[in-house]
DNA sequence: CTAGGGTTAG
């Protein structure tokens, strides 16, 4: 039999008037024979020499021939659509068989929508009608584009062609409605299916759980089982991906020994989502067992496994299997970035990053800008990110909302809060995460106000508030003392926007009113609470006790913080100073002494600065930056300064979370953010801002001194502490004071 | 002669 490895001349039947007439072979054998090497085809060439000799032969005006060799060209290994329009154009009345064939090549292109164009063509200029095999293409291109009407529209013309309750077609549509988010009528289909099979399961289990409902997911799984609906393996991929997703490691290991005693063959993919559900459930021995034993493996695999690493943070394991990959790609780069960068790391996402640049053959994706901008806004790499966002314009990366939340976020927390405001106005779509990034953004900048009109907007432009939103917008309004606005809106969260309130949406209320002075209220708030208190809730009553000097308070909401958090070190040393300012001196030494018997330290403060794409990062009293002795000798230049201009150190603030080494630091003023902006002074030139970035709360006589040097030194400072931005201007600064 | 459901990174 030949076998067409390479592309070969092929010997092909001859003509019917060239070949001997005496020849037994009638035209019927001869086209049986075309037509088995139509099947045998290996590459284009071949596919159009046989074209050819059908078109000699006369055999291409055979329906059936021509529709045979036309759907090769159309969905073969070798397909070629250019080639199989032709083909396509060629037929003299192309059957229905044809029809679904170029609706099938179109549906599962590059661009789905134009199989409906296809279809419309079919339906108005051909003798041909759309039967139960036309509608599963069609309805996987809606599903593909996401589109609900295009979909529904779908569903009706089956309905009325009189195949809406072919199994097929109904199970396509489970499918569509699922990615077009439309639960509810996906649901219903199944329910109408008379005889659902194992795929009618499948879609709802896979729907469910790409949809972030694994739960039902499982609930399907197991109602398919007392239905005595053999599952199939990809019933088992599903169930596995939903036992990743609720991290439930007892019913993923049923789910593997069911794959056993079932004998349900375990195919690559197959055992990525088993490897996949042990990493996720944190069972590395199970997974590092799979992974040896895995003969076959592909980068779904070493990414799930790189990634099982990663929730580890066991970093240096996640690298070796970076490096061991055969074919590294953009996936799994992005694992790693994204590890770093959720897990408290971002200088270590943006070195990979660099790192991924240097990669010849890898082209970032969106993923890897989000991730990447994300760290940008951690760190405030605000170079780098405006380089990623003209990376952005330059290769015509779509700005999904991903994407657009991401720059809105790194623009806003690296302080150019104008740049957050271009992206999102430039965009013409929004959904949930973009506008809370802008309120967020306006939250962190003290655009109190205009955070609570742009909530109203949002409701304007038909886009429902979850639960971040409503955190960002108690944010700004605590930074702007809008009391009754936050009141109200946390009256009406659970009421008219069916959200119910957590213990972020308590905490920030109780920030609300307790940094406007209304601390009775807020204890009268936390004691009405319908669950208990978290730790965020103490905190933010502590927060507001140290703003409004209320020592016993303080020494309450303090205790009841540190019974949740007991290894809290702000608290402790702000417990520490409260007994001081009281005179408990026992409980100073007692609490002292705790915290070294138990290793607790105050977290350092840290400011950075970005410096031609570079983070400088200072401690309190450093000096182990190479420009050190710049710094100070520019830090006893400005206070000097200062001083003859009326300054005097603010040394007495009622509570301070300073212990008793940084006392000294204070009094010689050396708080990292002083050291920071110093360096912005040496290192740029006017007009360009300088830009601090504080780990912990600015302290007051560091905004005293940042106010001054905005005004004698005529530069812009920015300062993001641990909560909101600082913007210094001439002398005044954007918080008002209040902060 | 045709068809549907699947695993990794935000």
């Amino acid at each position: 039999m030949a076998t067409f490895s390479t592309s070969q001349p092929l010997s092909l039947p001859r003509h019917p008037s060239l070949s001997n007439p005496n020849h037994p072979t009638t035209n019927n054998e001869r086209s049986r024979h075309t037509i088995s090497l139509i099947d045998r085809c290996a590459d284009l060439r071949q596919l159009k020499q046989i074209h050819a000799h059908m078109v000699r032969t006369g055999l291409f005006n055979d329906p059936y021939s021509a529709s045979k060799l036309f759907a090769i060209a159309a969905l073969s290994p070798f397909a070629s659509l250019d080639y199989a329009c032709k083909v396509f154009d060629q037929i003299p009345q192309p059957n229905s068989f044809s029809w679904n064939t170029l609706i099938r090549a179109y549906a599962s292109g590059p661009d789905p929508l134009r199989s409906i164009w296809v279809f419309l063509d079919m339906v108005s200029e051909s003798q041909s009608y759309p039967n139960k095999y036309t509608f599963p293409f069609l309805i996987k291109a809606a599903a593909e584009v996401s589109s609900l009407s295009l979909g529904q529209s779908l569903h009706g013309m089956a309905i009325k062609s009189a195949v809406g309750c072919d199994v097929f077609v109904a199970n396509s549509l489970i499918h569509c409605y699922f990615s077009c988010g439309d639960l509810d009528s996906a649901c219903k289909v199944f329910t109408t299916i008379q005889e659902k099979d194992v795929v009618s399961w499948n879609s709802m289990i896979t729907g469910f759980v790409q949809k972030g409902s694994p739960d039902k997911a499982l609930e399907l799984f197991k109602k398919m089982e007392s239905e005595d609906v053999k599952a199939s393996h990809v019933t088992m991929v599903g169930v596995l991906s939903a036992c990743a997703k609720i991290r439930n490691l007892e019913f993923g290991r049923r789910v593997c020994s069911y794959i056993e005693e079932n004998r349900v063959k375990v195919n690559l993919t197959l055992a990525n989502a088993m490897l996949d559900m042990y990493t996720k459930c944190g069972s590395i021995e199970d997974a590092k067992r799979l992974f040896d034993q895995m003969e076959e493996k592909d980068n779904v695999t070493w990414t799930t496994m790189l990634d099982g690493f990663a929730i580890l943070e066991d970093y240096e394991a996640a690298r070796d299997v970076l490096n061991s990959m055969p074919k590294k790609d953009i996936v799994a780069w992005n694992a790693l970035i994204s590890a770093y960068e959720q897990n408290g790391k971002p200088n270590e996402a943006l070195l990979v990053f660099h790192e991924l640049q240097l990669q010849k053959n890898t082209k970032l994706n969106q993923i890897t800008l989000v991730s990447t901008l994300s760290a940008c806004a951690q760190v405030g790499a605000l170079e780098l990110g405006r380089w990623i966002h003209s990376y952005i314009k330059k290769h015509g990366i779509r700005l999904n909302f991903y994407v657009t939340s991401a720059l809105i976020h790194m623009y806003s927390k690296c302080g150019d809060l104008e740049k957050a405001r271009e992206v999102f106005d430039f965009v013409e779509k929004r959904d949930v995460f973009v506008w809370s990034a802008m309120i967020g953004g306006l939250a962190m900048h003290g655009c109190g106000n205009e955070a609570v009109d742009m909530f109203f907007k949002m409701q304007e432009a038909n886009v429902k508030p979850n639960g971040v939103t409503f955190t960002n917008v108690f944010c700004a309004c605590s930074h702007s003392g809008l009391v009754d606005e936050a009141e109200s809106l946390f009256n009406q969260m659970e009421s008219s926007y069916g959200i119910v309130p957590e213990d972020k949406h308590y905490a920030c209320i109780v920030d609300v009113l307790g940094r406007s002075g209304y601390l009775e209220k807020a204890v009268k708030f936390i004691e009405v609470m319908p669950i208990p208190p978290s730790a965020s809730v103490w905190g933010a009553l502590l927060g507001a006790c140290k703003i409004h000097a209320n020592l016993s308070l303080a020494e309450m909401a303090c205790t009841r913080l540190l019974e949740l958090e007991p290894r809290n070190d702000g608290a402790h040393v702000l417990l520490s100073n409260i007994y001081a300012k009281s005179g408990k001196w026992e409980s100073v030494s007692e609490l002292r002494k705790h915290m070294r018997v138990t290793g607790l330290k105050k977290e350092p403060g840290c400011s950075s600065i970005e410096i031609d794409g570079m983070i400088h990062e200072f401690l309190s009293g450093d000096n182990t930056h190479p420009m050190s002795k710049k710094v100070y000798g520019k830090l006893h230049e400005v206070m000097e300064r200062l001083k003859s201009n009326g300054y005097e150190p603010e040394m007495s603030q009622v509570l301070q979370i300073i212990d008793e080494e940084e006392m000294k630091e204070q009094s010689l003023n050396l708080h990292s953010e002083k050291l920071a902006i110093c360096y912005g002074l040496i290192s740029t030139e006017a007009p360009k801002a300088i830009r601090v970035i504080k780990n912990l709360r600015v302290c007051g006589d560091c905004h005293s001194v940042a106010k001054l040097v905005s005004q004698l030194y005529d530069r812009e400072i920015i300062v993001r502490d641990r909560y909101r931005f600082h913007h210094f201007r001439n002398g005044q600064c954007s918080c008002n004071d209040f902060w």
